[in-house]
DNA sequence: ACCAGTCAAGGAAGC
DNA sequence: GCTTCCTTGACTGGT
């Protein structure tokens, strides 16, 4: 059993080891070389969590590592848009992110990313499509630099967000993800939702988008019990399997009572009906793996 | 030192 | 057709 923790370990969160943030409005607020200078100690900051998340990764014999998307807060927002190259500091972030780099040179860890839920490549509106090519872009842009590969080894696992007729907002997906420079799509996979009367079920996403695209489908266990789409759980795991040409990552989660709220602990093991990667999406994070690590003895 | 409120985003759902 | 909620963890500002 293979498991993934997901960008945050609540062992070094309570050492304090923590990812910064900053808000648009709050850097609007001061003069802009002030805000980005504050934005830059963070980001330089992050680069050296996420170097210590890895690490730890790799001292509990986790199996992979899904990379924050809030290493570089607010850059890409419209009333914002710094580009990374124009950060001050430039050697000091070089110097941070090779370390990282090295760390994940040597690593078997499998890396990802699942960009914001934001992000949409449904929307009929101009501003909403380049908004969301430019944050994927900037996560191929890190991706690149911390030497990952540009392949589905390190896949960048995003939603088909809008319900509706599924022939139409799969044009309009195919479309827009043919607009992606090669580091983004290269890596890019879609992952099954689950909305109430939703449409992108494990099963849609194969008929409309990968057989017509190639990308692989990722599997999750919990968006596939609320939207099973007439697949039992093996034959929609098989299905998305089959759509990776290198072994794929799934996500595995419980809800609390049957809702989409994600528990603290998983009270039983995801099934791998063939061998994947899991990225555990449970609110304890590491101690919710190394519970499950020690179910299985 | 601590706590409650706030925030970024697009889409869904409720009225 | 408008408002509210979803989700997340850290920041902000008031005490």
């Amino acid at each position: 059993m293979k498991l993934s923790l997901c960008c945050i370990s609540n062992t070094l969160h309570n050492q304090n080891i923590k990812f910064k943030m900053m808000r648009v409005t709050n850097f609007l607020k001061l003069p802009r070389d002030q805000a980005i200078n504050i934005l830059t100690d963070r980001i330089i900051q992050n680069f050296i969590t996420l170097k210590k998340t890895i690490e730890y990764c790799e001292n509990n014999k986790f199996h992979g590592y899904r990379i924050t998307s809030d290493l570089l807060p607010v850059i890409n927002h419209p009333s914002i848009l710094i580009k990374f190259e124009d950060l001050p500091r430039q050697n000091d972030l070089s110097f941070v992110i090779n370390e990282c780099k090295q760390l994940i040179n040597k690593s078997t860890l499998r890396f990802s990313s699942h960009p914001s839920e934001f992000i949409s490549l449904t929307s009929l509106n101009k501003d909403i499509i380049s908004n969301s090519i430019r944050d994927l872009q900037t996560h191929g842009f890190i991706f690149d630099l911390l030497g990952l590969p540009n392949n589905y080894m390190a896949p960048l696992n995003i939603h088909v967000r809008k319900d509706g007729d599924p022939e139409s907002i799969s044009r309009v997906v195919i479309n827009n993800i043919n607009k992606c420079p090669g580091n983004v799509k290269n890596r890019l996979v879609l992952e099954n939702n689950d909305n109430k009367n939703g449409t992108w079920s494990v099963k849609k996403l194969i008929t409309y988008i990968h057989t017509r695209t190639g990308i692989p489908i990722t599997f999750d266990n919990l968006h596939h019990e609320m939207l099973p789409d007439n697949l039992n759980e093996q034959q929609a795991f098989e299905a998305a399997y089959c759509t990776w040409p290198v072994e794929p990552i799934f996500h595995y989660s419980e809800g609390i009572n049957g809702s989409r709220k994600h528990a603290d602990f998983a009270t039983k093991l995801p099934i791998s009906y063939m061998p994947v990667t899991w990225e555990v999406e449970l609110k304890q994070k590491d101690l919710a793996i190394q519970k499950m690590y020690a179910m299985r003895n």
